[in-house]
DNA sequence: TGTTAGCACTCTCGTTCGTTGAGTGCTAAC
DNA sequence: GTTAGCACTCAACGAACGAGAGTGCTAACA
């Protein structure tokens, strides 16, 4: 059965009125702020209708409606396909989230920090593993005090660099060779080739260990960190401003469930390459009760990140969905040209 | 007025027990669970004279009593000078540290991580700026598709990168000849003098200007980010774990202090060259009500830098005293040796 | 003089019980 | 199909009240 026009109209009027007040809506709140052109009566009964139809939910039989997961479900629906679909960029998410970009490491970190300012709402990110990264290049680069940091970049655009102990003998130049032979020897090898590699070649070389262990390990460690999909959170602290988690123990449970990577993951891998919204159930996470999960891909090096926000099943879904694809655009932008300012 | 040794141990029963329990200690509880050898009237006639020299306050008539600001005091004195203090490192704490450290960039935030995680408290970093910090050496290292990973390392062991885009005809050996060239121009001199010098340079010169603006601005950005102490704050969630925050509408004042940076920089610069505990008015935030802070200072660059804890003035002063003055020294090693693993 | 038992007293906390008010569903009239 | 009217329901709020914890005081005791 299809909803009429005038209940969609009600039925809209009711979500918006609930997303932003928190409060049930009782039938001459809809006739008052959003003049439908008929009496309360008249509105009662189509809401007596809509909540035979599933679509609204009574606390009880003395308040007003509230609109039930079905009806989140439908609105959404009508916003992410038909005519009504938030098109464009969000120039103010856009805005926000290039001018605070600065290093290419920071990437993952300003995007949850701009999603979750921007939405006021939890924000979620999840980085995909790179298990076939292979390193593009290797250098170290001289520091005070017989100390040499140690910079690996892999194809993918990653860097990652920690400081190992040389001999102080070792100058600009000399350590520049020693760049240049590993980057010979090991570019275009996978990371676990790497550890490998340098294994058998340390066992049987008399070289400078150190600068070869110190190899190893950057690359067993990155190799680590790298090939599982990761998770970052920020803005968990919004969650407060909310009056559904206004109960401590409501939002001490959200904030377990934020400390808990594996459950996050596991729910943001499930994404697909569009914008989703999941509404209460649908979004796997029993813990977390009524919450709605919205997100949206990126680009990483071949696979898809995915990025998000988490937060009370009302919540103001145009706005969401349109920053959140707004950044998820820039950020298969800024991955895709590596390049930052 | 000096307390004799029964009213200490009063005192000290009472200050335990609150810490524990963050109810009120009456009579009763103390001649039961710290076994005084008086019965619970005498211990009331103590605990009068204790509330009329102040170490004592009743919540009301017929509660029991709290410890005062006066009594905490005290007890920290006493902790911190005499022979009770907190000798030893904390095993636990610099295992936990060290494990967990692994870029030099991250040391800051697995500090804030760790203490966090220890003490179930909010923890607070104060970096102290490095005004001074002049440029060590500067690396282009090759990236795919035009690209170039830009490395500026300071004297003082700050490692900061970006990506820039530089003509493709550039291989690994022409971009180490830049490094070279730029390295022996700029080392020794300050972010700011370097900038000035490569805007110079640049006007009148006709070569790669990418790649002259790409280490001009990534100066700046240092300068920027490095002559100005920053603070990084982990663990905020812990606060909800107190029942002195059971209230949501204090538990957002917390939480929206901890997003103000700027006072909590106020309060991180003013700590001295050892342990300080600051219990609540000595804090200097009002908007957060009774609490106490505990910093460590650490050693950067010439300059100190704090690591510190935020919480209820019911808190367990020994252990994160002795949890704070190890991983302070953890850090200052790590910033003095400037040698990871 | 310090310690202790006994007891009246105080005050919070949780419970119970009306009262109030928002909002509904139904009926009858338009 | 719409609307006015009205009886009805139920959460929220506040007052009243009993239970319990803990105190201070007094008088007896070592």
């Amino acid at each position: 059965m299809v909803l009429d026009e005038r209940k969609l109209r009600i039925l809209s009027a009711i979500i918006d009125d609930y997303v932003e007040t928190a409060s049930p809506v009782g039938s001459r709140t809809i006739t008052r702020k959003y003049n439908m052109g008929v009496s309360p009566a008249t509105i009662r009964n189509e809401m007596s209708d809509l909540e035979e139809l599933g679509y609204l939910d009574q606390p009880h039989v003395s308040a007003g409606r509230v609109p039930s997961t079905k009806a989140y479900r439908l609105y959404v629906d009508m916003l992410l396909s038909g005519a009504r679909r938030p098109i464009g960029e969000d120039r103010e998410a856009l805005q926000y989230f290039t001018e605070r970009i600065t290093q290419m490491e920071d990437v993952v970190q300003t995007a949850a920090q701009a999603v979750s300012e921007l939405t006021h709402l939890t924000a979620l990110v999840m980085m995909p593993g790179q298990p076939t990264m292979r390193i593009a290049t290797l250098q170290l680069v001289p520091m005070p005090r017989g100390s040499a940091l140690l910079v690996i970049v892999t194809d993918s655009g990653i860097v990652r660099d920690t400081v190992i102990r040389v001999s102080d003998q070792l100058d600009m130049d000399a350590l520049y060779t020693i760049s240049r032979m590993l980057t010979e020897t090991l570019a275009g090898h996978t990371l676990r080739e790497a550890q490998e590699m340098l294994d058998a070649y340390a066992a049987r070389s008399t070289a400078d260990q150190r600068v070869l262990m110190g190899v190893r390990n950057l690359a067993v460690q990155m190799a680590r960190q790298s090939s599982v999909d990761s998770v970052s959170v920020d803005g968990t602290h919004h969650i407060l401003n909310y009056p559904e988690y206004s109960d401590v123990e409501k939002a001490r449970a959200f904030l377990s469930v934020m400390e808990t990577r594996d459950k996050l993951l596991s729910v943001l891998r499930s994404g697909s390459g569009t914008v989703t919204v999941r509404i209460g159930s649908e979004v796997g996470l029993e813990e977390l009760g009524d919450c709605s999960l919205v997100t949206a891909p990126f680009q990483l090096g071949g696979g898809f990140g995915s990025i998000g926000v988490l937060g009370p099943m009302r919540m103001p879904y145009d706005r969401v969905i349109r920053t959140l694809s707004t950044i998820g655009q820039a950020m298969t932008e800024i991955f895709g040209s590596e390049e930052i300012s």
